[in-house]
RNA sequence: GGAGGGGUGGCUGAGUGGCCGAAAGCGCCGGUCUUGAAAACCGGAGUCGGGGCAACUCGACCGUGGGUUCGAAUCCCACCCCCUCCGCCA
């Protein structure tokens, strides 16, 4: 089979001068997420490529005017044997030169392409999730006059949840939806994608579910989070974990233009995850799985209009829990929550009766220049100058998860499950699940 | 999987070893002309990186990577992608 392109053009979230010349302050602004970087081997790497670069350009340019001398020579039928030896040896100098520059690139690559990104400075500082900022709280929890059971009791009791079998024919953290559970499913995802695509103005795509590196890299999830990836085994290709990394590569290494800003995708996919490391983690149900369903939102917009769309785009986000009648709050990830791309993050979180908690059911990020840089996303200016646009995504939303909310604060005395309006002519009318 | 054709700037497309970062046309931008526009004519314009306050200057880039050569878009090797035909297949 065939092995995926790849690209040179991929670059970290700085380009190497402003590295070089901002190192410390880079550090310092990145406080806690400074973590894993060696920044003392990247300095000095730096400074190496800089030198060597400086001396294969100037060998470069010997050969260069050296070699029109031959040109010239041998066109006025002059000897031109000791100029072509001298040559000879820039051009052996050259060579050595240039193998250096690239064993120093690749690794400077490495551990550049794992600097995160800079978080906005209205993202909440703190260390971990204890520290986030609760923003905004819609709806009411449902009042149940019964002690709530979890949503894989339920669904198990309405004969349309099956993880046992799921673990049979795959293995744990897989499921198996059947009957009306699977046309729940399914009436999820056409209900979002209906919504964004109308009233929220984005384009639907249906992508590819497996990508090449260079994409997986573009969006950040390489080189630092390949455990967290399925891969496959005789082809170079990643399952994707998210709609984001097909939908944001979508424009890699293309300069669009202004008036087409904002750009907006939805897309559903499967999102596959190995949940390397979350053992002993929501072990049951829905929650974690390694294969789940999701309806994404991408943005690509304008530096200028990027926090402005990234409201909007939670808003979108939104839409789809408040059309649910779904209880939910926004949370502002402070500076130790943040993934490792983004700029500034809202979690919108659904309230769970069995848990009496909130859960993590979209999250919706500004990436500002930094998966553009790293996938060469840029935009022409007005003006007519290039300058690297602004990439946002958020989850609209979870389906698996959206269906656990449903099915959980749906639930009646009698374990049947209440459909919110907006979903019943998806359902072929339906208004209620009970147990068939 | 087999056979053949092809990848050059925003697009079309020329270019088989030096004067080619690359003809020409289209499109684009500015100007002349015009009441305005069109046409015509004149001029401009690639991307990335280094140096410089700047005018500017140096380097890289013709699918990707390697090789031959004083010198490669051009010759050689490998790979990727696209197209046509055959085979297989939902």
């Amino acid at each position: 089979m065939t092995i995926p392109r790849t690209s040179r053009n991929i670059r970290p979230m700085h380009d190497m001068r402003f590295l070089r010349e901002n190192l410390d302050g880079l550090k310092a602004q990145l406080g806690l997420r400074a973590g894993d970087v060696p920044w003392e081997d990247l300095r000095k790497l730096l400074q190496d490529r800089s030198n060597l670069m400086t001396q294969v350009e100037d060998l470069r340019h010997q050969l260069k005017t050296g070699s029109e001398e031959v040109g010239r020579l041998k066109r006025e039928k002059q000897p031109a044997d000791e100029a072509m030896a001298r040559m000879k040896a820039v051009g052996d100098r050259i060579k050595e030169g240039e193998e250096s520059l690239r064993l120093v690139d690749e690794r400077v690559q490495d551990l550049a392409l794992r600097i995160p990104n800079l978080p906005h400075q209205s993202v909440p500082v703190g260390p971990e999730a204890a520290a986030n900022v609760e923003v905004r709280r819609w709806g009411m929890a449902p009042t149940l006059t019964f002690a709530p059971k979890p949503h894989w009791d339920l669904g198990e009791a309405l004969g349309i949840l099956d993880f046992e079998r799921a673990a049979k024919i795959a293995g744990a953290r897989f499921a198996v939806l059947t009957g009306l559970g699977a046309k729940l499913e399914r009436a999820l995802i056409n209900y979002m994608l209906d919504l964004h695509t109308t009233t929220h103005g984005y384009r639907e795509v249906l992508p590819p579910f497996m990508v090449n590196r260079a994409a997986m890299t573009g969006t950040g999830q390489l080189p630092k989070f390949e455990e967290d990836l399925f891969r496959l085994r005789d082809d170079d290709y990643l399952l994707i974990p998210t709609a984001e990394v097909p939908l944001t590569n979508l424009h890699r290494e293309e300069i669009v233009t202004e008036a087409h800003l904002p750009i907006k995708y939805t897309a559903h996919t499967p999102c596959f995850r190995r949940e390397a490391g979350s053992y002993g983690k929501d072990t049951r149900g829905l929650i974690r799985q390694h294969q789940f369903n999701k309806v994404e939102l991408v943005a690509f917009a304008k530096p200028e209009d990027s926090y402005e769309e990234l409201e909007r785009l939670t808003a979108a986000a939104e839409a789809v829990l408040q059309g649910l009648g779904l209880h939910y709050r926004v949370m502002a990830l402070c500076t130790g929550d943040m993934g490792f791309s983004a700029a500034k993050t809202y979690d919108l979180e659904v309230w769970l009766p069995s848990q009496k908690t909130f859960r993590e059911i979209s999250s919706c990020s500004n990436f500002e220049a930094f998966q553009a840089r790293r996938a060469s996303i840029r935009f022409r200016r007005a003006n007519g100058k290039n300058d690297f646009l602004h990439t946002l995504n958020g989850s609209g939303l979870a389906v698996g998860r959206t269906l656990v909310a449903i099915l959980e604060n749906g639930q009646q005395a009698d374990g049947s499950v209440l459909l919110p309006k907006a979903l019943r002519s998806y359902m072929g009318g339906l208004e209620r699940i009970s147990k068939s």
